[in-house]
DNA sequence: ACTTGATCATTT
DNA sequence: AAATGATCAAGT
């Protein structure tokens, strides 16, 4: 059974060392060294990957609207990836603000704070291989470059003005280059307070931003050329 | 094959 | 009830 620290890491190179020290481990071995065992599927426990991965590298316990190591400003994810390097899901960024559109700019949104410094940590697998032998693959720190940062905050503005309008009810899937809005919640038919069109206070489903696997497939490849680079 | 809309567990 | 961790599964 491996030995998995989980203390808090100080600095960002005690965080990828610690990154690259489970990387080439199945998620089963991890489970193993944190006393747990790997659920046959994920069908209901859909975050168990994530929450796995924030025990393994000492994430802070999850304080609300913080990055997961606040201390170092990085927020975590996994990213389930082929052996190809082609991601098999979109990455979920954060729930969509609602309630008072007009208060909201793309430096002081939260989609711009989780995204400003995030830590990837690719998982290899197909869509049916159990999640214990799924391959923890190397980590990869990523901030958006001036090119990737001004596509993302295009389709944010594009949303949030949208939503100012009173038609976040209006926006689908299909929306957004890099960034796309779903639904988010319990179940379809959640609600929560938004805008309507007179400015006056709607119900309307929960909604989230997500990125596209077309952008995190970039944001791989772009690495994978350098870490190959001679 | 791939995407969109729906869903599940956990924690606060 | 809402946010965070995501993947499922129906539809195209």
């Amino acid at each position: 059974m491996p030995d998995v620290n989980t203390s808090t890491p100080q600095t960002l190179s005690d965080l990828l060392k610690r990154a690259r020290a489970i990387a080439g481990l199945t998620l089963g071995e991890l489970a193993s060294g944190l006393g747990e065992q790997p659920p046959a599927t994920l069908r209901r426990d859909k975050g168990w990957v994530g929450r796995m991965l924030e025990q393994a590298l000492g994430a802070d316990a999850s304080t609300a609207q913080a990055p997961d190591f606040a201390a170092l400003g990085i927020e975590l994810k996994t990213l389930p990836l082929t052996p190809e390097g082609r991601p098999l899901e979109s990455t979920f960024v954060t729930c969509v603000e609602l309630a008072d559109p007009d208060a909201i700019s793309w430096e002081t949104s939260h989609a711009r704070q989780k995204l400003a410094r995030v830590l990837f940590i690719p998982i290899l697998t197909h869509r049916r291989t159990p999640p214990g032998e799924r391959l923890i693959g190397q980590p990869l720190l990523w901030t958006p470059s001036p090119d990737e940062e001004a596509r993302l905050r295009n389709d944010w503005e594009r949303h949030m003005r949208t939503i100012r309008q009173g038609y976040a009810h209006a926006i689908t899937a299909e929306d957004g280059d890099v960034l796309q809005i779903r639904p988010k919640g319990a179940r379809a038919s959640s609600r929560v307070w938004g805008q309507g069109p007179s400015g006056e206070l709607e119900l309307i489903q929960p909604r989230a931003y997500y990125l596209r696997p077309s952008f995190t497939a970039e944001i791989i490849a772009r690495s994978f050329a350098l870490s190959t680079a001679s």
